[in-house]
DNA sequence: CGAGACCTTGACAACGTTGTCGTGAAGGCT
DNA sequence: AGCCTTCACGACAACGTTGTCAAGGTCTCG
């Protein structure tokens, strides 16, 4: 961890072959013995300090201009006494994922508004992984470290704490740590979809959700007992699925819903990558027009499948700038929601037996 | 640029409110002073370099383990001769784009493996935004920046490998700089998929892409007239877009296209944006089963479109993890090409009038 | 048993920057 | 005129690490 490989028995003093010979950066005592002046008087007019007078400043810029001058990230980590380095760490479960993804690019904006460059990594959920890139990231001593954690386990994230970095959470959350958090009210969003189908007359409405230890499948099977709870309508656990976590266990899944004596009318699949294999599995047994479908997450295309897919939509863009913000500010805190909102497109608008 | 906003004045001392209190991190000293040795055989024992003996090495790990010592990435990488600091730079389009967003995964996960800890930002095609973004990683000493360059302007690229970093381009490149590329065959690749469409009796086939400033569009373009100009069919400029940049825009000239007195029975699309926008187009106009429809780059739900999408498949996952092998090996060179691959799903098998 | 070779360990400089303090000149006041 | 303050700037230490070199100990071999 940390090191690069490479034969290290390699001759550094080799000839230029395979890589430029990298002319030695211009540093802050190159800039002042051009101005003229001792390489103190340079750090502060780059850092815009007061109590250099114009002409000496104005002497100093020139030079730096002329050398191309630019200051060495790591020095200044190293020296500067509130360790900042303009620097964010986001661990996400996938950026190939569109909402993830989406997430990543509200996070970029907002950093790069203000200078701060941001190291990504995505942990597919595997907790040994997100352990060591939160020790990657804290060791390059990131200002905030943007995280949608995997698990309950906060400890590497105390440990970051300690270390200095500020932690943000987005889309989920772990108990018995006091950090801002960017989340969904992923249960409230679950309940209006559900409801939604309720009021086309389903019934017999089949979940398929992933794995009950990520925080946003609770919320939103949460919210599908809750709706049905408040319809009158008992759990049918034979029509409930909460392992959909890769695609084709997911696939399995609706498989299995519908091959049922008494299959669902419906379904409220709880995640982007559910609802897309469950399209599938429906088109292919030729249900998509006669089973309805809603789901959690809104995704590309989604309004040219036949019918179109009514989802219940996050806004990850908005959510990552928020997220970003909070790192930014040292006084940021507190639990931000955003909201979800239902589109209808056709899938779920399917009437049901009633 | 590189520097955090926040009041300079406010009180760097003042009480622990709003952030914790950040336990100073334990250094080579504090290790050093613990197992007893001298903070340079800490270094040894961390480095893992010989010369240490193994009761002593034993003694400062479990030292080390105590503290929960963990090495000062910044004073590492001012300190090593050889720069290195275990970090890429990637700068790619759009990382909520899907192609860019699989390229992204596959450079994480060799650089993962590998210790390597990855920055990201994404340009839009903003050139200014990329020069700014090759300075950021450049300042911060990137070992490697990988990038898939807006145009045809090296100068910041040269820029960074005098400082020191690696580069190496993917998915587009640039004339006058010598740097290891990875790339796809575009002109050969829109050459099958044109070639594909006449096979099926089509002759009037409209040309939908970016603008000629983006490198695949231009390799693109020229399959297109290539697999044409076999056929002896002449180009049509009225079939001819070549500004599909945004999708409102891509809107747009499918519809031109679509009104002309003659219309074209087929359509090549060259990115998957303005693959998905020319579907929509079509479905709207109830056309997507008459028209013929062949797509560069494949995108999720393209099989079960309806039709399903035919498509020129890229690998860019497997783009992305080659680039980053590049970037890691100091030997890398030369341009790498990555095959495409045409994937008939139904919309590019609709009959031409022939 | 002594000389040389090797192995282990430590002392110290250096990387490029920021933070602290000192110094000399200029300016303001009595 | 003499004293104190302010301003512009420089000298120097320090951040935590790696690279270089030297010192002392142990081992080998004649």
């Amino acid at each position: 961890m940390g090191s690069l490989p490479g034969a290290p028995m390699a001759p550094t003093g080799g000839p230029p072959v395979g890589g430029p010979i990298g002319r030695r950066r211009p540093t802050l005592r190159d800039v002042a013995a051009l101005a003229g002046v001792s390489f103190k008087t340079v750090s502060r007019v780059v850092n815009g300090e007061s109590g250099v007078s114009p002409a000496v400043a104005d002497r100093v810029r020139e030079a730096a201009d002329q050398l191309g001058y630019r200051p060495n990230a790591a020095a200044t980590a190293l020296r500067r006494s509130d360790h900042r380095t303009a620097t964010f760490g986001v661990l996400l479960e996938d950026a190939g994922n569109p909402f993830f993804a989406a997430l990543l690019r509200g996070i970029e904006e907002v950093a790069r508004g203000n200078g701060v460059a941001v190291f990504t990594s995505s942990t597919d959920l595997d907790v040994d992984r997100e352990r060591d890139m939160t020790a990657a990231f804290a060791a390059r001593q990131v200002d905030a470290l943007i995280t949608a954690p995997t698990e309950s386990d906060a400890q590497h994230l105390m440990r970051a704490l300690e270390e200095g970095s500020r932690v943000v959470l987005v889309d989920r959350t772990i108990d018995g740590i006091n950090v801002p958090s960017v989340l969904v009210d992923n249960q409230a969003g679950a309940r209006a979809g559900v409801e939604h189908l309720l009021s086309q007359g389903h019934r017999r409405i089949g979940y398929i959700g992933r794995n009950p230890s990520i925080y946003t499948s609770r919320g939103r099977y949460a919210g599908y007992v809750e709706a049905l709870t408040a319809a009158g309508i008992e759990i049918d656990p034979a029509l409930v699925r909460r392992e959909g976590a890769t695609r084709s266990s997911a696939h399995l899944q609706v498989e299995e819903l519908l091959d049922l004596a008494e299959p669902p009318t419906a379904l409220f699949t709880a995640q982007d990558l559910i609802t897309m294999t469950a399209v599938s599995a429906l088109q292919r047994r030729g249900l998509a027009d006669r089973v309805a479908l809603v789901g959690f997450d809104d995704f590309e295309l989604a309004d040219l499948l036949q019918p179109g897919v009514t989802v219940i939509a996050q806004d990850p863009r908005r959510m990552g700038a928020l997220a970003a913000e909070l790192a930014l500010d040292p006084e940021g805190s507190g639990v931000h929601l955003v909201a979800t909102r239902l589109i209808a497109r056709g899938s779920g608008e399917i009437a049901g037996p009633g």
